[in-house]
DNA sequence: ACCTTGTGAATTTTT
DNA sequence: TTCACAAGGT
């Protein structure tokens, strides 16, 4: 069964479309094109900036002006430049990078509003000192004491610093003798080190000031590196970068001219992505052009019911952008009609598709009903019946990085990286990022220290991987082949059950062979000359673990690293391999991870609840087809959005489990999904 | 009875 | 970092 046939009409219509869409480009009248999923958005985006080059080319050329194309990742930077091929005309980069260059050159302008910027913060933070409960000691002193209390605290910023880590007890007697004037001050050691803290950030950024004033410091810099605005080292952050781009549009009219005159043109890819402040400067610009007789035009592209992200626009682009026209697109080129029926009921707004082809019918959809401890079976039931292979792999969804690591088959890697102090207290937010990235660049140090490891054990272990691949950089390439054929040979006799015993097995074969060419191979992945197994666990050790403190517990912490078997470690590299080389036929995802995504077969688990919300999906199905307001409508709209884009990757037999009771959510889930099934109806346990 | 401290787990994703 | 909860203090 294959989704195929196009009529006469359907292409007429798809047509009319892009013609609508060319029309206003032409008129330089902005517009959303919304289009649900799979309906071939980045297609229709190309289209037009292939539109433009042909219509408009030359004459931009002339007069040495762009097509301005952004996209929210550089994932989706790269795609488009792929699809659309070379062109001069057209820029194609992410939002940030778009704004930033529109603003970077113009440092003095930039200083005046950083400067703005600080001094709101020390307003805040003065504000904070009188209102908030957490500072009560410090309201309480007078000024005399206040400036006493301060001194003190700055003379001894090192003791602070150093003791900041350890418990209560330990902590107050550490703190200086002079603060015994201040009884109760630390009653409550938060609250002591949360006032302190706020002082010594005061501190910085009122010298922060000084230094700008006295001229000093001349520069706003942005680094796409760091997640935080550093304000008093004159360096911002991903949101700032908007946020002072729509300050120095709104404020500077010239600065509007000069980019207009510059960029006609603005194509933005997932509209539903970026934030409020950016569609800001675009209405900006857009107004601004029609003022002065300049007109622009903006395009956004995407589907509000596919913002899955917090901080993006969605559904307020109109509010926001005025007069836009509404161009919509009603086709789906992805998924058989059964799917997208269901995942039309989920949308329930003006977005209503149909399949474009003719042949459309075959795919398969049903909801299920089970315990969690089903999940296993109901998965491999229908690996079976829908008889998966490497080629057909069948793709599972769950929520959370957690459930997809269990599943993927790594969970106790990544427990004993979690444990490690680069990755636990606040820390954490680093572990998805650096352990789970399908970029190997966004790797951590050892986890990309790891993936090396397990590059050449896997490549070693298949003994039909070619040499070139076992090699990783052209570093490697200067290696001397047979001695490399000598090395492999001898490791892959060597051979151990966990990552300790994988090391230790690596490194006898190096020291026995010491003095011959080949040590560079190894050299190359622990990134260290001629390393022992002992220096490499060190530098393991060092490098998770950056104090001294407690000893037993980093022993234990390593040990527990360290006796992870090697079929985890194989689980993991495939995991963040995967995009490159298909070799499993079982995928597992978030519901996130998944988004721009489509898949022939797809399991999505879900219970009631999503991060912080514990009726997350269960609220969505008890609040569908009610009027809603305020808080519950956009709770209710996050959910099924989220829903949305997990149920239209699938492109023809989909599965939802549902591992929580179904009873409240039973008549709600007919309506969209039809008949409820039960595990109990698979006979799961039978085999 | 109330407050403080210690502990452990946590939603996703990008720039 | 932030939250919840249990354990410990006053």
């Amino acid at each position: 069964m294959k989704l195929e046939g196009i009529s006469e009409e359907n292409k007429q219509i798809e047509k009319d479309i892009m013609e609508e869409l060319f029309r206003n480009i032409d008129l330089k009248q902005s517009i959303i094109f919304n289009s649900g999923a799979g309906a071939g958005k980045t297609y229709t985006l190309i289209e037009c900036l292939r539109y433009i080059i042909n219509k408009y080319g030359r004459d931009l050329n002339e007069h040495n002006q762009h097509v301005a194309c952004i996209t929210y990742t550089n994932v989706a930077v790269n795609q488009i430049k792929e699809k659309l091929g070379n062109s001069d005309i057209v820029r194609i980069s992410t939002i940030h990078e778009r704004i930033w260059s529109f603003i970077n050159q113009y440092q003095k302008q930039l200083v005046e509003i950083h400067t703005v910027r600080i001094k709101n913060e020390i307003t805040k933070i003065q504000k904070e000192f009188i209102t908030s409960e957490r500072c009560y000691f410090y309201q309480v002193m007078n000024e005399d004491e206040r400036s006493k209390f301060k001194k003190i605290m700055i003379r001894y910023r090192n003791d602070f610093v150093q003791a900041y880590t350890l418990g209560a007890k330990e902590f107050k007697k550490r703190m200086p003798k002079e603060l015994d004037i201040f009884p109760d001050i630390m009653k409550n050691v938060n609250n002591f080190k949360n006032v302190v803290n706020m002082i010594y950030r005061l501190e910085r950024l009122e010298d922060c000031l000084q230094r700008i004033h006295g001229g000093e410091l001349k520069k706003v810099e942005y680094s796409a590196m760091y997640n935080q605005d550093r304000l008093e080292k004159m360096r911002i952050s991903h949101d700032t970068v908007l946020e002072y781009g729509l300050i120095m549009v709104e404020k500077y009219p010239v600065l509007r001219q000069i980019i207009i005159d510059q960029f006609p043109y603005f194509l933005i890819d997932e509209y539903q992505d970026t934030s409020e402040d950016v569609v800001k400067i675009m209405n900006l610009l857009d107004e601004y052009g029609k003022e002065i007789g300049h007109t622009i035009f903006v395009g956004y592209y995407g589907d509000m019911v596919q913002n899955i992200y917090s901080d993006g626009v969605g559904k307020n682009l109109k509010y926001i952008h005025h007069n836009l026209l509404d161009i919509k697109k009603q086709f789906n080129r992805r998924s058989f009609q059964e799917i997208i029926t269901v995942a039309n009921r989920i949308r329930k707004d003006e977005i209503d598709q149909v399949s474009i082809y003719d042949k459309c019918t075959g795919g398969t959809i049903k909801f299920y009903s089970g315990a969690q401890t089903d999940v296993n079976q109901f998965i491999d039931y229908y690996a079976q019946k829908w008889n998966i292979d490497k080629t057909h792999p069948l793709h599972c969804f769950f929520t959370t990085n957690k459930l997809v690591v269990e599943y993927s088959g790594f969970l106790h890697f990544y427990e004993s990286i979690k444990k490690t102090e680069a990755y636990s207290g606040a820390r954490y937010e680093q572990l998805n990022t650096e352990l789970l990235s399908n970029e190997l660049m966004k790797l951590g140090e050892i986890p990309r220290l790891l993936y090396r490891l397990m590059h050449l054990y896997i490549g070693l272990k298949q003994e039909q991987t070619p040499m070139r691949e076992i090699l990783l950089n052209e570093e490697m390439y200067n290696i001397n082949i047979s001695n490399l054929r000598e090395l492999i040979a001898l490791l892959r006799e060597r051979n151990g059950k966990t990552l300790g015993e994988i090391l230790q097995s690596i490194f006898s074969t190096y020291s026995e062979q010491c003095g011959s060419q080949f040590y560079q191979l190894v050299d190359i992945i622990f990134d260290m000359k001629n390393a022992t197994y002992l220096e490499v666990k060190k530098y393991i050790q060092e490098s998770l673990f950056r104090t001294e403190s407690d000893d037993e517990k980093i022993e234990e912490a390593m040990e527990c690293l360290f006796s992870t078997s090697i079929e985890e470690l194989e689980n993991w590299y495939y995991y963040v391999s995967l995009k490159k080389d298909d070799k499993k036929e079982k995928i597992y995802h978030t519901y996130h991870g998944t988004k721009g995504l489509e898949y022939e077969n797809v399991i999505i688990v879900m219970d009631k609840g999503f991060g912080r919300e514990k009726n997350y999906f269960e609220n969505f199905f008890k609040l569908y087809g009610k009027k809603l307001q305020d808080e519950d409508l956009q709770l209710y709209e996050s959910a099924r959005n989220l829903l949305y884009v997990a149920v239209t990757r699938a492109i023809k037999n989909l599965r939802i489990l549902y591992v929580d009771d179904i009873q409240p959510i039973e008549e709600s889930v007919k309506k969209i999904f039809g008949e409820i099934g039960t595990t109990e109806q698979l006979n799961l346990h039978k085999k």
